[in-house]
DNA sequence: CCGCATGCGGAAATCTCTCG
DNA sequence: CGAGAGATTTCCGCATGCGG
């Protein structure tokens, strides 16, 4: 019985790419979890698919990596121009039910749309290193309603408004409404050719 | 208010690799 | 082959949120 997506699956392959990520860089447990903040074994853990990780720490495992959450949840493989709904990475928060769909096919275009779906009353908090290599960002509400903080100023938002990211700071997407807030994401990122050092995280 | 489930981190145990 | 060092996994307890 398939259903549009395999959240299981999405957490192996989420799982499969820390480790790759990690592997890739020559880094040990101990120097992601430095970078990151993250305790070695909770990195183990969510290397192995033991752990769900919450949107918190996958923002700041993302930041330590130099990437954004959409280069993340990327699939590895592919290359058309297309990608239907079934073949779209997804992430669910097991924290607070969010829900997040990279639309984007992957090849590394330098522009990425995502999809959110927030359940009513959910909040989900970013870490401002999860938006230090993003150059700009567009968010503009579907359906309900959302409130968008950034350091200590609100964004209220409701369906057709949309909200340009100032520089990166912590950010708390709440959905204050009773039904579901749905909303796009426009993500630019910032062109930082060679990566092999990512920029240090406070 | 209490019990349960889950995320998380510290410390200990275990595994793997290198070198003599 | 054994010792030592470093890397990784496992165990255990704490904090938090949710439902009864």
């Amino acid at each position: 019985m398939s259903t549009i997506f395999d959240e299981s699956a999405a957490t192996t392959r989420l799982a499969a790419r820390l480790r790759a990520e990690r592997e890739a860089r020559g880094w040990t447990l101990a120097d992601l979890a430095t970078r990151s903040g993250v305790s070695r074994a909770m990195v183990s853990k969510v290397e192995r698919g033991e752990a769900s990780p919450t949107a918190a720490l996958l923002g700041r495992l993302s930041a330590a990596y130099g990437l954004t959450l959409s280069q993340l949840f990327a699939q590895v493989e592919g290359g058309g121009r297309v990608t239907r709904v079934s073949e779209q990475p997804v992430w669910r928060d097991p924290e607070t039910g969010f829900l997040r769909r990279s639309l984007s096919p992957p090849g590394g275009a330098p522009m990425e749309l995502v999809w959110g779906e927030l359940p009513p009353g959910a909040k989900v908090a970013y870490p401002a290193p999860a938006y230090s290599h993003i150059a700009d960002q567009q968010v503009v509400v579907l359906d309900g309603v959302l409130v968008i903080t950034q350091g200590n100023v609100a964004h209220d938002l409701a369906s057709g408004d949309c909200l340009r990211f100032g520089p990166p700071q912590d950010t708390t997407f709440h959905n204050p409404g009773a039904v579901p807030c749905r909303y796009l994401v426009a993500v630019l990122r910032a062109a930082d050719g060679t990566d092999a050092r990512p920029t240090p995280v406070v």
